[in-house]
DNA sequence: TTGACGTATGACAGCGCTGTCATACATGAT
DNA sequence: ATCATGTATGACAGCGCTGTCATACGTCAA
């Protein structure tokens, strides 16, 4: 490893004839430095290719340009798009993204918001509000603004934005039951918190609607995929032939679901009705068009970053201040039954 | 922002009874000290919570632990899974993941690799190989290993996982014809350097089968989605009406001519064959189940991250060494024409 | 003229860790 | 007894930057 001894801030100021001091003023802050050392640096760094050593910028200000984010998982594409209104909430800033992913293991959380504090970050992403107590009590105590994504809950840490998925998923429901189908069920893949309160508005729709009797509910832990909403969807007519309406945890469930009523012949919406979660883009271009409870992911990112950005400089909103971003039943044919 | 003084180096040394570059030594290689020595310095860091500082680390030792990952985009399926893989090969390392996004910029490319250099990471993962020659230049020098994924190409700039997208398009053109398809067409949107190469093969695969004199192709530069696949379908059928079957780009493509095509009461795969590309878990499941070429993109995320911890213990490839994933071609119904 | 104040710049020390070299002692071969 | 070798540990300096305080020089009101 041949070391080619990198320029450094010092290189620079000897050229432009300053102090190393007035470079790294220049560079952070260029209104303290006068029009003429400016424009001397400014050539010096382009003249020598500069380039910043964040290292030694952490170690000696106690902060980075980075912003931890802490999520389940990246083959969900619930969680592709926040990321993609990370980014996008990112452009034009000098921060960074430092990417950990839990799948679905409060011990994993923990242990990368211990390793993500630890380098400093500017800003701490975390999805939902299930963190285990040793990791709450970790980010309660952060420097850095903690911005909780997914879900409006209560107790914050710090920043919120989310919605209700309780209230989602119970909108859903009576959306079923207001279009006249008399016995939805649910269908549900990895059993995640936040697929949890999906379930439990579902359930309380039906229990305010009188039919808290039965519990039509087909779930499992492993993840969701399209095939997976296949065979839910195969189970649950098999325990439950007369079941006339779904409402799946997500989109790929409900794609699943269409897929197998078209192998067996069931006719969408009249004999069955489906109802997604999210609204992915491609419920849109279904054949029938899939009804779905819109979600906007890429909002969720891009108001995180913005809180975050917000609280760096200076004009953040408190502690506990909670974004609720809602959602939007989108009805379409799969649950337009005609009587 | 009242500093706590975190706990440092010197601390558990003091606490442990012996020098700060014992307890460092302890941390990094463990065996170089002894069994005595290093219990007590177990328990002065249990004791303290002591947590190292990476800023510190990367500053004095001029490496950091972690790998840079540039990728075009989040949302893309293809590198959230590459992701997945990532993830999964970085377990029980200490290495952490950066993630850039280009948005397919090559210039937006070359400012993340020089940014992501300036971290001296411990390696750097790229998608493909059509860097500008500014970044090529940077990458060519980094003291880290450097994978690019997704393609084997000519001239690698040091490692390499991947596989040949003008050879896989251009065996998935070959199935068709070989399916007794007449008149395929390509469809394509997004058009990277990839899907370009992919193209390439289409059209070679029919200039090769005397079919050369038409250029039955539709591309957008859009970003591709499931309802793209629906709109370039219904172009392609205003223009060519007595086109047979299509490749697509990509599944989401796929499916959206699948619907198209219900919706317009065409019968697959009789009157049109549909073959997609990277055979997403979705194509399974599909009425009826979609032909498409498969591609490991997990496994290329994995194999990058080995190449990679390889060369980082000392037993890795040398450069310009390829792995070449390959690909497979997975026939379903929607190409089973009936003769 | 004097002092108060604002602007542009610099000196100094130190952030927490590791590379390098040195030291102390034990072991075994000669 | 002598030396080479190996093992465990430590001293020292410094990685490249920034926080803090100090300095030099102007400007303006009294």
């Amino acid at each position: 490893m041949e070391k080619t001894r990198k320029t450094t801030l010092s290189d620079v100021a000897a050229l432009a004839d300053v102090s190393p001091i007035t470079v790294s003023r220049a560079l952070r802050d260029p209104e303290k430095v006068s029009q003429d050392a400016r424009a001397r640096i400014t050539r010096a760094i382009a003249q020598l290719g500069y380039v910043p050593n964040p290292a030694a910028r952490a170690l000696a200000s106690g902060r980075t340009d980075v912003v931890g984010v802490i999520i389940p998982s990246v083959s969900n594409n619930v969680f592709a798009d926040v990321l993609r209104g990370i980014y996008d909430g990112l452009q034009d800033s000098p921060l960074g993204v430092q990417l950990g992913t839990t799948r679905y293991s409060p011990s994993t959380e923990e242990q990368l918001v211990r390793v993500f504090l630890s380098q400093q970050p500017a800003g701490l992403i975390v999805a939902g509000h299930d963190q285990s107590p040793a990791a709450r009590a970790l980010l309660q105590g952060a420097e850095c603004p903690v911005v909780q994504i997914m879900e409006v809950g209560p107790q914050p840490i710090d920043l919120v934005v989310g919605l209700s998925h309780y209230q989602a998923a119970r909108d859903g429901a009576q959306h079923l039951l207001d279009m006249g189908y008399k016995a939805p069920a649910f269908l549900g893949a990895q059993m995640d918190p936040r697929s949890q309160r999906r379930l439990a508005g579902f359930r309380d729709c039906l229990i305010a609607a009188g039919m808290g009797a039965d519990d039509p509910v087909v779930t499992t832990p492993e993840p969701s995929s399209v095939s997976l909403g296949c065979r839910l969807f195969a189970d649950l007519l098999a325990t439950r032939p007369r079941t006339d309406a779904v409402l799946c945890n997500n989109d790929d469930l409900a794609l699943g679901v269409l897929f197998e009523a078209q192998r067996r012949n069931i006719r969408i919406p009249d004999q069955l009705g489906i109802c997604g979660f999210n609204d992915h883009e491609m419920m849109s271009a279904a054949e029938p068009p899939l009804t779905s409870v819109e979600t906007d992911r890429y909002e969720m990112g891009r108001a995180a970053i913005r809180q975050i950005r917000d609280r760096l400089a200076g004009k953040g909103h408190p502690r506990g201040h909670a974004v609720d971003l809602g959602y939007r039943l989108v009805p379409r044919v799969s649950t337009a039954r005609r009587d």
